[in-house]
DNA sequence: TATGAATGAGCGTTCATTCAT
DNA sequence: TATGAATGAACGCTCATTCAT
């Protein structure tokens, strides 16, 4: 049997590290809360020692501040992909879900860190990029769902603003019980979802 | 001769203070988080310093243990009382979701703290009845959610697990928007809301 | 043999431990310098341990600023009375060194920590008032050796900026190896310090 | 076959690189203090990263060492051709202080840094030299001015060692203001100072 | 009941130094 | 010679908690 294809590098490639600490630290706040996680927690957990971790960034601040911002880099990517297509206002919010699931998927931590967190951290300038976001967020949504009311797909008399919070807080807050790889793709979540914000649970009498 | 029970005359407890206290506590809690709630906010917005705190209660969780355990007694007082009333699956869940915005409109802050925090508090042994109250939720929700697929009211080949996460996060994660006294009753916010999941946003074709 | 008469109180009265801290504080800082200066070390002079020092001061730098500006204030105090009074340049002069010397006998930690770091501290907004401090000192005594000068008092041609600085250095230097309660009065060593100044060291031929 | 008592051809020390770091460092430690200095703060001006200094260096400590040693040499080779002329105590005088200002000029830096800090290097072994040479120091100056009261020169009833103090902290404190290249060559500088020191500011009367 | 003062553990961060490459 | 990455000790500071008064 020949041996592993492993390569002989003894210490792993520069840029690498720093990608590993920060999925390593996207995990440790997503499951114990950006303040109660200590550098020295993120540290163990990346194995080294808690100082090492200021060669690579310049604070704990940092750390989360670049695990949101590429987040929500690559989630805009595909929003912006989706409402750029010109779609019906149903078809629009079924790939935003579709699009929101598959960003819970691929980001599942940063999700739900973004999910918790975001609130408090907006108040810091740094942060500002946050609330940018949630507005940009709040004006696509709701212009679909009013675009929607207006050609007739969607109930007359919907109450956009409250539907809105339902569907927002419940497409993210699925990151805290997602886990990737489980039984269900997010596009399988998508549709069930999808289903039931479209259609309801009820059976049509 | 037989020691007293209680000496209600030397130290008097004036329960109005620890309530008021409480209360105070409640509020910076849900605004700021509890890890990021220091004691000495709780002691400035109450008009006592930090140290006073300690004569009312024992530490900075004990705070939280009453603020939580008060609100889930009053929820599963109500609780009891819709499934031990017969109705219907429907009904039933109508009924829940009604008495679910009820809560968040008289414990508004105590709800955003268990939905921000449940999670890390269940950890320790003292706030087991988290997770038990979690576990009791789940199953009134998807024994209904059951009956009623059973019964054919709802959807055949509906994911409860799914559903009920999904009904489950928003009812509560609505308590960090909510503010009481706003535009809707809890009764008007639990139409809209019953109205999309059971019946969808989307016009029947 | 009667029973000292030390008072019977158990702790020492509240305002009297600030500043108690602060001449500790002022102490190590003159000795070792202000950035070698641990607030542990400063504790430990205090008899308390390095959290306990925040409970009576914002931050280490507050510290300083308040010894430094301290000084600063009866520094002027006595400087202003002097360039109030009316005096001739050379009597200026010698009121102006006699009055510092006598601000070194009783804040030699805080002249010495002036003379060593100010420069440093007077980076940061919050410690302006030393180079105001400095520009006001200037002028006083720049003012005072050119009307000298201009009275035909100190030598004609004489460079007052460089006297200037020669005189002030000087001056303040003495804080390093000044210790009160030692051979020489401050009125004493500013008297041999004018004596060089004004008249020279050297025999008149 | 002998071993070689030098590879120069391999490790080639290239002494010129540490005279430049040095340089880069001595400037560093005078703008902002020994130990308000990182390393890293030295590396970079002299081009290079933190780590690469210990080729060159043992540690921060040797550095100011080696800065200090250099100035010291250089200042007692000319200090003691002074003193070793055989001249009258008013030219000892005016040749020391000429000498010195001299050695500001060449060696700015280092006479600043030594100004600063030698009074807490002093206390570590390695820099027992730093007390030594300020024994030498005193012993030639106080020497000088008794001989010169002895002769009739300087003042009878001088306090010499108050003057000892004066003119020696004068004279160095002038590395913190002085700019080479400036108005004032060195010789300048110390004709001024001799004046002021030997004759006073005042007109004679 | 509440205060004033302190404790002590732990936090985020800095920095001189090391060392394999 | 120099780099990149790490170490480990220490630092300034925060905060829940204690306790004599």
């Amino acid at each position: 049997m020949p041996k592993q294809t492993k390569k002989p590098q003894v210490t792993a490639p520069a840029p690498e590290r720093r990608a590993e600490i920060l999925a390593t630290a996207a995990e440790v706040f997503a499951a114990h809360g950006y303040n109660a996680t200590t550098v020295r927690r993120i540290a163990d957990e990346a194995g080294m020692l808690a100082g090492s971790l200021y060669y690579h960034f310049d604070s704990k601040e940092s750390m989360v501040d670049e695990i949101l911002s590429a987040f929500l880099g690559e989630l805009w990517t595909g929003y912006d992909a989706v409402l750029a297509a010109g779609l019906g206002p149903r078809e629009t919010i079924e790939a935003l879900v579709t699009e929101s699931f598959r960003e819970i998927d691929r980001h599942r931590a940063a999700v739900a860190i973004y999910q918790k967190e975001w609130r408090q951290l907006a108040t810091q300038p740094r942060f500002q990029y946050l609330s940018d976001s949630q507005t940009r967020f709040e004006k696509a949504w709701l212009g679909t769902l009013e675009r929607g009311v207006a050609a007739g797909v969607f109930r007359d008399g919907l109450d956009v603003r409250l539907t809105y919070r339902f569907v927002r807080d419940t497409v993210w807050v699925a990151a805290s019980w997602y886990r990737p790889g489980g039984l269900h793709s997010p596009e399988e979540i998508a549709r069930q979802y999808l289903s039931m914000v479209l259609d309801g649970i009820a059976v049509r009498t």
